[in-house]
RNA sequence: GCCUCAUUAGCUCAGUCGGUUAGAGCGGCGGACUGUUAAUCCGUAGGUCCAAGGUUCAAGUCCUUGAUGAGGCGCCA
């Protein structure tokens, strides 16, 4: 007999047919009522059992954790939880599940602590909830853009560039650590290396994605990425996902009319196709948010997903962001803890914060940013009236709780404006020469972003530590699983 | 990397001013019950108080160092 799964019995509820489930005790009531749980669905399908009939010794395998299957006939539910329940006619063990071994227990748990089994969290409502919600948010981005005519880019993991500026790099080597080969000038000698040069863990592949960009006109990639910097925090990993889209013909107005586009369609999607995970983590965040002052509470989780999905982001200029932060109450109290000292230094994540969660209220996107601040293949603005310094076409989106979502930018097409940049910011021109051939040979005005996956399932599941919504999290000192 | 806080039973926590035998709930184990909803009821076992050093007649409690975890900051997605 074929396995039904739970998730489509609830959908379709085909009373009196004979069905096969299989999947993990969530509960065993009563010697007669288990919560069985297949993953296909949050809800669990209650299985009633004749204990008078069951063989004993197999009654006592039947428990919390264990895996089993249970064939029987759909009936109407004579209790309140449920509406249908399978009465069963057999029982079958597949795994059992010791309780005095097992680190699970049916009762709240801390995330911390599940953090330390990761490797078992997968089996809890909140985990459940979270890799759903996390595989309906990658499959709508391939969507989005799939409709939209974009093309998936594989841009490399193991990169020889160390050139993008785009913070610390993990070595990619298979030189022995132990005894690195030097040349006769003392240096290590990378000839010798299985690349024949110095290589790393991608960053970014938004320099490749360009190249693409450049002829197949609409790209995006998705794919790892790997940052080496001592970040501790509950928005950084080492290892991350990231989408970087890359548009032909396309300037920095497109480019916010894109990531506004494509976060509000992945957000509404997952509102459509997870609802009840999404109600489950909002009832859990709701209950974590019980021991907070009431002041620092956020609205429910998929009201705030409402929100952010049915109001256009606002969009400023860093220049006229400045402003508002320097005429704010809490700047002028001296309630930061960097004042706003003026044009041309970077916003700190309060003053961020202040924007997105006080002054507006909404997703905000930065744009325009002091050239001096942003990487070099950011486009240079024309100088503009009232803008005390240089600027470039980059765009910030800032999200509630979270920080920064998106930053993207039109890229700087012309040759030697981008040539001039390099120099200043010594950026070896010689290691880009694929890079800048592309501005060199029919080069256009274009426009790309970087989203951080993992900030967008934080966002739209509620988790507050980005370490619970990516399966086996990498940050410093820890590569367990 | 910096700052703050934490670490007590399998889990979540309490432990007063430094004072005798370190407690609770849940979970486990044994039993009862049998239409339950984190089932309920009765009973029971379970402790390197993070580690090392120090102060003291006496340390879970105070001090120093370290480890681990959490939150904040910086870097950013």
């Amino acid at each position: 007999m074929r396995r039904t799964k739970i998730a489509d019995i609830i959908r379709t509820e085909p009373i009196g047919t004979e069905l096969l489930v299989k999947g993990w005790v969530k509960a065993f009531r009563n010697n007669q009522f288990i919560a069985l749980n297949d993953g296909s669905t949050p809800h669990n399908m209650q299985v009633v059992v004749d204990f008078e009939q069951l063989d004993p010794a197999q009654l006592e395998r039947i428990r919390f954790g264990a895996a089993i299957g249970a064939r029987g006939t759909l009936v109407e539910s004579q209790g309140k939880g449920q509406k249908v329940e399978i009465k069963a006619a057999e029982i079958v063990i597949y795994g059992d599940c010791n309780p005095e071994e097992y680190p699970l227990q049916p009762k709240k748990q801390t995330l911390e602590y599940l953090r330390e089994i990761a490797h078992l969290r997968f089996r809890t409502n909140t985990f459940g909830a979270v890799f759903r919600v996390r595989h309906t948010l990658a499959y709508a981005i391939h969507k989005f853009f799939n409709d939209r005519g974009f093309y998936y880019q594989h841009t490399p993991i193991i990169t020889a560039s160390d050139a993008e500026g785009a913070g610390e790099m993990f070595r990619v080597t298979t030189l022995p650590i132990e005894n690195v080969p030097r040349t006769d000038a003392g240096e290590v000698d990378f000839d010798q290396d299985f690349f024949r040069r110095s290589t790393n863990l991608t960053v970014s592949g938004q320099l490749e994605a360009e190249l693409a960009a450049l002829a197949l006109g609409e790209v995006y990639t998705f794919g790892p990425t790997f940052r080496a910097e001592n970040s501790n925090t509950t928005r950084h990993l080492a290892e991350f996902w990231m989408i970087e889209p890359e548009v032909a013909f396309a300037d920095l107005d497109d480019n916010m009319n894109l990531a506004e586009d494509m976060l509000q369609y992945v957000i509404r999607y997952a509102l459509e196709h997870c609802a009840d995970d999404l109600k489950i983590l909002e009832d859990r965040l709701t209950e974590e948010e019980k021991s907070k002052p009431q002041d620092q509470r956020t609205m429910p989780l998929i009201e705030k997903l409402r929100f952010v999905t049915d109001n256009s982001f606002e969009r400023l200029t860093y220049t006229e962001a400045i402003d508002i932060l320097k005429n704010s109450n809490p700047n002028k109290k001296g309630k930061f803890q960097y004042p706003v000292e003026g044009w041309g230094t970077d916003l700190q994540s309060e003053h961020e914060r202040y924007l997105v969660e006080k002054h507006f209220k909404k997703p905000v996107i930065l744009t325009n940013y002091p050239a001096a601040i942003k990487a070099f293949y950011m486009r240079q603005d024309d100088p503009k009236e009232g803008v005390p310094g240089p600027t470039v076409s980059a765009m910030d989106i800032l999200f509630p709780g979270i920080g920064e979502i998106v930053g993207g930018s039109q890229r700087e097409e012309r040759y030697e404006r981008l040539v001039g940049r390099m120099q200043e910011m010594h950026i070896p021109e010689k290691e880009l020469y694929w890079y800048l051939d592309t501005r060199k040979f029919g080069s256009c005005p274009h426009a790309g972003f970087g989203l951080g996956f993992e900030r967008l399932v934080q966002f739209v599941t509620g988790m507050t530590n980005i370490r619970d919504v990516i399966a086996f999290p990498r940050f410093p000192g820890n590569a367990e699983f």
